[in-house]
DNA sequence: GCAAAAGTGTTACTTTTACACCCATGC
DNA sequence: GCATGGGTGTAAAAGTAACACTTTTGC
C-alpha cells in the first residue's frame, strides 16, 4: 500500500446558540442529501482548501445567517474513524451566540438559505433536540457545556442579547443557560459592583408595569479591565 | 480542477509537563530532519488512519516515554493555511501531566526513542523555551492557559506529583502553575477542608528538618464526590 | 546547638446569602 | 383599583486573608 498523508478530510462545525427572552435555543438543519438525509444536524461546512478554519466558520455563519459579527470560539475536535460514512472526516467544533433579534427566523425570512445540504433552519429549545445526525448530540453537549462554563467566568451573555436591556432580561439569560435561580437583589448587585453596564437613560415602552431601565454592555471598558487583571464572574 | 475533498492531514501535538520539585517543564524534542531540522518542537505524530485521536496521543506518549498511564486532555486544533509546508495539515494539540519521577529523563536512561523525527528529548523550564518548530510557541502558550486554568478547578496537579507527596510539595507545585505564593496555613486549610488526601502514615526519610507526612489523593473519592456537585478549588 | 523546613489557631475583613415592601404603568 | 413586573437595603453567615511561634530532624 502507498503511505498517502494527506487523505483526510477536515469540517467545521457550528452550535448556534440564541436567546428568545424565555429559553435558550440551538439553531439546527434539516439535511435534505445522505447520509443523514431528513435528520437535524449542526450547521457546519468543509474547510476550503484556501481558507483558515475561522474563516469557514464565518462563512457557514454568513451563509446561513446573513450575518458577519457572530461570536464563536472554537470547542473541541471530532475525528473517530467511523463517524463520517463517506471517509474519515475531523470536525472542529465551535459555539456561536447570536442575537436572536437580529436574525429572527420566521417562514418568510428569505436571508435563510441553510446550504446545499439543507432543506430548512430552525430555532429548537437546548433541552428538547431529538437524535441528530453523525455524532452531533456528542458535538453539542461538548459546546453546551462549554458554553455553561464560560458563562460564569467570561460575558458571553451579552452576545445573546440586543444591544440594550433591561437587568431582568439579563438575570432571566443567566438563568436559562445555567439552569439556576438568581436572587433579584444580589443578582443585581452583583452585576451592579462591576460597573459595566451604561445606562441608556431610556426606558422600556408599552409594557403593562412599571417600565424597566435599559442598559448596554460597556465592552470597551471590559477589554481594558481584563487587561489589569479584572475578572468577570456570575 | 478536480474537487478532492480528501486531501488534508490531520496530527496530535502534546504539549507534556512535568515537574521537579523545583519549577514546572514541558518536554521537547529536537527535530532531526527538515523542515525545521535542529529546532525544538513539541512531540506529535500524524493520525493514523485506523487509529482515533485519542489512540494517537497514547501512541506518540508510549513511543516517546514508555509509559500507559499519561493524564491528556485535547486542547485546540490549529489549521492555519501555510502552518506547514509540505501541505494542508491540521493539528489536534492536547496537553499531558507526567510524573517526572516514573520517567526520570537522563542522557542514560534507553526508554527514550523520541521519535523518528527526532535526535532527543530533553525537558525544559516553561518559561524558558525559544523559538520552536511550525507553530508550536502559540501551541505551547494555548496548552500553558489551558492548564493554568484547568488547575484552579480541577484536581490536574496530583498527576504531576508522585504517588506520595507531603503539603509543602503540593503547595510549590501549585505555586509554580499559577505563578503565585500562598500562605502555608491558609493553604494547608483549603486542602484539609476538602478533605481529598489520604494520610499514609508515612514519612519523609533523611531530611535535614523535622520529616514531613506523606500523602496519597483519592481519586475514587474525588470521583464520586464530584458526581454530586463538588467543585474542586484551589 | 544551630540550621532548615514542618506544623499549627485566631482575628479582622470581605463576600455571600437571605429576605419584604413600595413603585410605575396598562387595562 | 388591581395586576404585573421594577426597583431597592440590611443583617447574619460564611469564607478569605493576614499573621508568628514551636517542633523535629541532620549535622
Amino acid at each position: 500500500m502507498i503511505k498517502n498523508n494527506f487523505s483526510y478530510s477536515v469540517s467545521v462545525d457550528c452550535v448556534i446558540f440564541g436567546y428568545d427572552e424565555t429559553s435558550l435555543k440551538v439553531l439546527l438543519i434539516k439535511r435534505g442529501v445522505d447520509p443523514y438525509s431528513d435528520f437535524w444536524a449542526l450547521p457546519g461546512d468543509l474547510v476550503h482548501p484556501m481558507e483558515n478554519t475561522e474563516e469557514a466558520v464565518k462563512r457557514v455563519l454568513k451563509d446561513l445567517t446573513g450575518l458577519n459579527n457572530i461570536f464563536t470560539e472554537q470547542v473541541k475536535t471530532f475525528g473517530d474513524i467511523g463517524r463520517h460514512p463517506l471517509g474519515r472526516v475531523f470536525t472542529i467544533s465551535h459555539y456561536s451566540l447570536l442575537k436572536i433579534d437580529e436574525y429572527d427566523l420566521s417562514p418568510t425570512n428569505k436571508n435563510n438559505s441553510p446550504s446545499s445540504y439543507s432543506l430548512e433552519a430552525k430555532w429548537h429549545n437546548v433541552n428538547r433536540i431529538g437524535e441528530l445526525a453523525f455524532d452531533h448530540n456528542k458535538i453539542f453537549a461538548a459546546c453546551k457545556e462549554k458554553l455553561i462554563k464560560n458563562a460564569k467566568t467570561k460575558p458571553v451573555g451579552f452576545e445573546l442579547l440586543p444591544d440594550q436591556f433591561t437587568l431582568s432580561d439579563l438575570q432571566n439569560l443567566y438563568e436559562a443557560i445555567l439552569e439556576k435561580k438568581f436572587d433579584k437583589r444580589n443578582f443585581r448587585k452583583k452585576i451592579n459592583s462591576m460597573k459595566l453596564l451604561i445606562d441608556t437613560g431610556k426606558n422600556q415602552k408599552s409594557v403593562s408595569h412599571r417600565p424597566a431601565k435599559l442598559f448596554r454592555f460597556d465592552k470597551e471598558k471590559y477589554q481594558r479591565l481584563k487587561k489589569v487583571g479584572f475578572n468577570f464572574e456570575i
